[in-house]
DNA sequence: TGACGATATATCAATCTGATATATATAACA
DNA sequence: TGTTATATATATCAGATTGATATATCGTCA
């Protein structure tokens, strides 16, 4: 899947700046996928070239310039055509595309080599940061007054990932914290 | 953490060719951690400048030549060090380094885009997938007559790790399973 | 016989990351 | 009051990574 088609997804929720993209995706959907500002602000140039996207430019009273991306009817069709193709790739391979990188995962997988006391600290971090998350993701109430996150976070789709990611953490959590003891004394 | 890292790490469970520790990674540490022999043979060519592995070049009879590398002690102090700056840099960030881009997922909340019946299919497939993954790490027998993976596999590390991994992916099946009607019709 | 997949190393163009630069507002703190 | 930090917002780029491709042999299935 192509960055340009993660741009127009979730610019089908509403319109957003390249910065409210990257808020997205290093804050609810962290656990997902995740891009940075060096992937996302040339994809959405390219899309605007493409008349994929257009923009309006707002200058703020005090604040910089912000870029407001909205999708194309022209940009609808790209990513339905887009989204099929990625589905045939998908259902020819079983896990096309899937990309992991848990560099924590290794920590844990390597830390024989690490002191005692090295990975209680880590195993604590985390179940901290766990527990943040899951709470930022099981949040139901409204985000801010002017809160355009909405259609995102309402659809049955969103719904439905959200449900899962919550089961899934949580049963990381419990996990960690029943089997933690097999990793140092 | 770098790639480096990552190859002396798998390193300290036996020596191994390049190809293997690809294997290692695409197989049952897919849903952890991945990377590409573009990453992986440059990686090994500069440890080996570096002499942190050295490696036996092994013509077969019939087969390409292989180069098998073992970890050296400086390899070993290098990976302990390195771990240790790696967990101090977590535990001053929460989820450091962690990156994933699951684009299944993405597929999944994009759906609403995609018609119902690729929606079913792309569900089938990953079920079947997710199904094959949790027989490949839940599996405790041998996995070859000359079977050098065992270190890797019956370490308290690596069965902490299978353990999390087999309860999360088996949670996600339940739930996909579950509440998979709410995606298409 | 020919196609395919596994074993094995290697390279490279296109893409992506992580860091950095720029600019302003607000809040915390000493 | 000055300073430090954080948030909003766009943009760039060196260095790292991917996905594809090349090369070579063997076994298997049709």
């Amino acid at each position: 899947m192509q960055t340009d088609t993660i741009c127009l997804g979730l610019l089908m929720s509403g319109p957003k700046t390249g910065y409210a993209i990257k808020g997205i995706l290093s804050g609810p959907l962290n656990q997902i996928y995740n891009l940075s500002f060096g992937s996302i602000y040339p994809a959405l140039g390219k899309l605007t070239r493409e008349k994929l996207v257009i923009f309006k430019q707002q200058s703020q009273d005090k604040k910089p310039d912000r870029k407001i991306y909205s999708i194309t009817k022209k940009g609808i069709n790209h990513l339905k055509e887009a989204l099929l193709q990625d589905a045939g790739n998908y259902i020819r391979s079983g896990n096309y595309g899937d990309q992991i990188k848990s560099e924590y995962a290794m920590l844990l997988l390597f830390s024989e080599a690490l002191p005692d006391e090295t990975v209680k600290l880590i195993i604590d971090e985390r179940i901290l940061y766990i527990k943040q998350f899951l709470n930022l993701i099981t949040y139901e109430g409204p985000l801010s007054e002017e809160d355009n996150l909405q259609p995102l976070r309402k659809s049955p789709q969103a719904k439905f990932m959200r449900g899962l990611m919550s089961e899934v953490i949580q049963t990381a959590l419990d996990y960690i914290e029943k089997n933690r003891k097999k990793l140092h004394g």
